[in-house]
DNA sequence: TACAAAAAAGGTCAATTGTCCTCGAATGAT
DNA sequence: ATCATTCGAGGACAATTGACCTTTTTTGTA
């Protein structure tokens, strides 16, 4: 994929790289930048700092390994059995998570929202085939990096290796929540959570996908609502 | 707690670590050391192959900050709400996960037999109280480590490091296959593949604890046993 | 605006599971 | 060895859920 546009895009971002250890003002490089604008990065790092604290210059130094991409409602980020090779920040938008099961029904294992990460994280820890599926439900805006600029982050920056840590062990506590709640709620206390939580996913998501979710069927979701607006 | 007895044991221990020092032969270190003996500790180290690859020398100069404890049927491993403290190689023995949920019963989630590490891992990470119990449900041995001795491993050692950052993805993906179960299987599917891949645990555990496993009360395993034995 | 197609709601009956119970076998203490 | 207590098996009925279906509502397009 050698085009005339790709030769452009590298040798703009030679320019801007070169720039930005020119130490440029922060605000000519986050303009310039991946043409990421101001707006989307400042709700990138306000959300990296919640996790590790990173200075401004940290921020812009790495900011240049991450790419925007714009999903319409039905894209894919993942597809099923190809490797997941990148991981996201949403900055607006939501993605559902699901699975084949033996029977061919779609089972929805989440909703992935504004403002948080989204990967099929197993497939791409391992850089193995995807079993889970990810496909945003509405039109969607991310900010990308690949497994190997992430790689390349982790071995020029320690703040990026305790990012890295970190996540992981938010994906297992996230994954170990996950996983008390088909323990221990039913169908209506996950739908009320559901309500609580991600109101916005009830609006966007369809009955099918909300009830895959529940782990119920259909019919039973229908009543669930009928027991609700009681 | 500065006993007699753990001032006389450290001040053996620190001996022993000089004489490891001095490089004695593998055959005298393994068989001095924290009272480990060859045998349990030659399947320690086999364990630890598997995950990442580490020298004789290396093992053996890590091993000395492991203890052996000894559990009685009916022990606990990690209580609720206590940080747990500790990471554990099974010997011998098995060990019921569980908590108490709302209603007040006993909800097992898993069994951890021979040749595993158990820990509450999420307590152990944050070192924050634990929402799960660890109880052995017989006689059990385990190698224990620390978080503090941990983290000097992790420390001196890039081995350990990688080691660490290996069982934390392990700990991922085993949750989140534990949650893809949780998902797709029944509970007659979930009892057979308990019957297949930890029968043992079927002869130890009561019925109740299996019934909770199953995610179904007793009289319904009571079925799934009567279905089976056609 | 009207109409067709798709999506959600809801009726009905069968199958599954939980609750509550009794009975027989296994276990542990005297 | 005996007796009391615990534990597991299983019967009966009620409650829940799924399968299959029709009706109603929403959505998209001409």
């Amino acid at each position: 994929m050698c085009t005339f546009a790709s030769k452009f895009e590298f040798l703009l971002k030679l320019v801007l790289h070169i720039m930005l250890l020119d130490h440029k003002t922060e605000q000519i490089r986050l303009t310039l930048t991946n043409n990421i604008n101001k707006k989307k990065m400042e709700k990138f790092k306000q959300f990296l700092k919640k996790i590790s604290p990173i200075t401004d210059s940290e921020f812009v130094d790495t900011i240049f390994y991450f790419t925007e991409q714009n999903l319409k409602k039905g894209d894919f980020f993942v597809k099923q059995d190809k490797v997941c090779r990148n991981i996201a920040f949403i900055l607006k938008g939501t993605l559902r998570v699901y699975y084949i099961n033996e029977k061919a029904e779609e089972i929805t294992s989440c909703f992935c929202t504004e403002n948080n990460l989204t990967t099929s994280y197993k497939s791409f820890i391992l850089q193995q085939p995807s079993n889970i599926i990810l496909q945003a439900i509405e039109d969607t805006q991310l900010l990308v990096i690949n497994y190997e600029n992430l790689q390349k982050l982790y071995a020029r920056s320690a703040v990026w290796q305790t990012i890295g840590r970190s996540v992981a062990e938010r994906e297992y506590i996230v994954m170990e929540q996950y996983a008390s709640v088909l323990n221990n709620e039913t169908a209506k206390e996950k739908y009320l959570r559901l309500l609580k939580e991600q109101p916005n996913v009830l609006q966007k998501a369809s009955v099918e996908d909300i009830a895959s979710y529940l782990g119920v069927t259909r019919r039973t979701l229908s009543r669930i609502r009928q027991e609700i607006s009681k």
